[in-house]
DNA sequence: TCTGGGGTCCTAGGACCC
DNA sequence: TCTGGGGTCCTAGGACCC
């Protein structure tokens, strides 16, 4: 059996971790740039906040109900899943970390899984302050069904375990499709028109259509609401193919100098992302462009690709490169709002040139010890280009602290 | 005034090869 | 009048996920 334990309303739940002051009360959080609503507390769903809103649409909600909003502090959400993660770990023989906030894990050979389940959630819970909830079931899919009936139903107390044909069968008619994990909104209005509304109308439509219409992805998700398994754990993360890093923002640039700034900056975390998986970047791409909600601005888009002579995990070399593909697409006369690089290709071996002029193993040094004082998130030490005022910088008005990473940022306590 | 960021997988179609 | 067939590789774009 698979068992998904997902995090409820994780960011949310991890600001409430550390202030307890919150609890009962709405809160949401936005993404960058303080841009649009990505996690809210039941409290704020309950008073009718969307995800994905825009933050100044629900100024007024925010006002009459008193909401708690904070910017997203990815240092300690991210400190926050690894803390879950390595509580499950120590639970199960098998885990699959599927996202910040969700794992699958293996549940072979139990006897009572209500029992187990409870016991898992109880763990994380106690030792984190995050609340989970856990849905069981022969496959994934089924697995993520179950989860949202634990999540959605008290009466589950956070453990939903699908383990007959009813129940199965029973979930799926509860089930609306577009709830499926799989099926996208095309998918969707797609079996809309087929008179498909629920997961389970999906499985009693015939295998050929859909393999036909929905290719094999769709084909695999209708086998697995049927109970057979084909998405199997993945142990290990497969190393990433590609690596990117861009942002909006917080103020629109107009000149080469921030403009190279940003770039540098964003080149600089893809090169400690690519030395995170001991990997190597073969070509970039960086990209430009204007804002497109502004019709009433002129709008440029341009991206272009530099092949690496000799494949690096090198900052230095890799922000040099960066810089130089921004030469060829920067054009002044605009006001840009996004930028990005994209490692377009990874190698795990790095392939050594006859003429390198660069002192490989000295630079490989350099990196090991600024990494190992920037540390996961932090950027103690950067390049000069990266700028020190960054006046493009990401918008975060309401940035709550860095409880788990920052020894100046952690939580006092008064004992009077 | 203000609209996120980082990924994966699959398919179709073109270029190219013998 | 007659104009092959089979294969691989790459890329762009679509769809999906959290």
């Amino acid at each position: 059996m698979f068992g998904l334990v997902d995090c409820n309303n994780f960011y949310a739940s991890c600001e409430r971790a550390f202030n307890p002051s919150l609890n009962g009360k709405p809160v949401v959080v936005l993404s960058n740039n303080d841009g649009c609503v990505i996690a809210r507390s039941n409290e704020a769903k309950v008073i009718g906040i969307k995800m994905g809103v825009p933050a100044f649409h629900i100024k007024e909600l925010v006002h009459t109900h008193n909401v708690k909003v904070f910017s997203s502090n990815y240092a300690l959400y991210g400190d926050m899943s690894v803390r879950v993660m390595s509580i499950l770990t120590e639970q199960v023989p098998e885990i699959e970390i599927y996202s910040t906030d969700e794992a699958f894990i293996l549940l072979e050979g139990i006897r009572n899984l209500t029992n187990v389940g409870t016991n898992i959630v109880n763990k994380v819970t106690q030792g984190t302050g995050i609340p989970v909830s856990l849905g069981i079931a022969p496959t994934k899919t089924l697995a993520k069904i179950a989860n949202k009936f634990a999540k959605k139903y008290p009466a589950y107390d956070k453990v939903c375990i699908i383990d007959t044909e009813e129940k199965r069968i029973r979930a799926l008619q509860l089930t609306e499709i577009t709830d499926v994990w799989g099926i996208g909104k095309k998918q969707a209005s797609k079996l809309g028109q087929q008179g498909v509304k629920t997961a389970y109308d999906f499985t009693q439509i015939s295998g050929t259509w859909v393999r036909k219409n929905m290719t094999v992805v769709g084909e695999r998700t209708w086998k697995e609401l049927k109970g057979i398994s084909c998405i199997d754990m993945e142990k290990a993360p497969p190393p990433k193919k590609q690596i990117c890093t861009s942002r909006s923002f917080g103020k629109m640039i107009e000149y080469f100098d921030p403009m190279a700034e940003a770039v540098a900056t964003f080149a600089s975390a893809c090169a400690r992302k690519l030395r995170q998986q001991n990997a190597y970047a073969m070509s970039l791409m960086i990209f430009i462009h204007t804002n497109n909600f502004r019709e009433d601005l002129p709008q440029y888009w341009r991206n272009t690709i530099v092949k690496l002579p000799i494949p690096t995990a090198d900052t230095l070399e890799i922000v040099h490169y960066a810089l130089e593909g921004l030469k060829n697409i920067f054009i002044s006369g605009f006001q840009y709002k996004k930028a990005g690089v994209i490692i377009t290709e990874i190698t795990e071996v790095a392939q050594l040139g006859l003429f390198d002029t660069i002192n490989r193993a000295k630079r490989e040094r350099l990196m090991q010890a600024i990494d190992k004082i920037n540390g996961n998130y932090a950027c103690h030490i950067k390049l000069a280009i990266q700028g020190v005022v960054q006046e493009w910088r990401l918008k975060q008005e309401q940035l709550s602290h860095c409880y788990t990473t920052d020894i100046n940022e952690i939580i006092t306590i008064n004992c009077k």
